[in-house]
DNA sequence: ACATCATATAGACAGTTGTCTAAACGTCAA
DNA sequence: TTGACGTTTAGACAACTGTCTATATGATGT
């Protein structure tokens, strides 16, 4: 993962409630704005901008089908970050 | 690690310089401001700025010693953040 | 006491961000 | 075509953030 990404996922991870969003993403195969929008306490238009940000970031995928959109968390990317927060802050070697 | 730490640490590592400083710290035993500061771009009291912020987030510790005060990663909250992390979007079980 | 060095704090300022409302866009069904 | 629905975009605004300069604090050496 390039650096631009990195930080690009870190800036969409640092919000709360965005967080917030991709947890519930994760915790399902794929989620309609739709339902994020009736289960958060922030109007539909401030729901959307967060999605955004996180597919900028590349954490999310959207899908459309007729009216609706559906998301899906992509683990290859979130694994990609997990292991970069490991290279970049390496465990202790003995010494 | 408790929701606010978790909000604190990932606001900390959202800006790309704070990363890197982290970055920095981790790779020595303990480093100096002063090295820091010689190191970086910014200004000296941004970099202050910087490290109160992953001071408050938990992710280093500060040694005062006379004039100098030397900064250490906090290994056990950055392992407490990864692990965090996991929990918050756990992997994939089949089916 | 005074000057010097290392660090922290205060205050200011521009740029970014999260949020809202209003409006546009695209799709579906009468 | 008209209207309703799901979603995105535009524009505005307050709050937050990264940065700076200037200053304060505190320790050292002369």
């Amino acid at each position: 993962m390039d650096a631009e990404q990195f930080t690009r996922v870190s800036r969409a991870l640092a919000d709360p409630r965005r967080m917030e969003i991709l947890e519930r993403i994760a915790s399902s195969k794929e989620l309609a704005c739709t339902v994020l929008a009736s289960e958060s306490d922030v109007s539909q238009p401030t729901i959307s901008h967060h999605l955004k940000e996180l597919s900028v970031a590349g954490l999310i995928k959207p899908r459309r089908e007729a009216k609706f959109c559906y998301y899906r968390l992509d683990r290859k990317v979130w694994a990609d970050y997990l292991t970069e927060m490991r290279r970049r802050i390496p465990g202790r070697r003995k010494g």
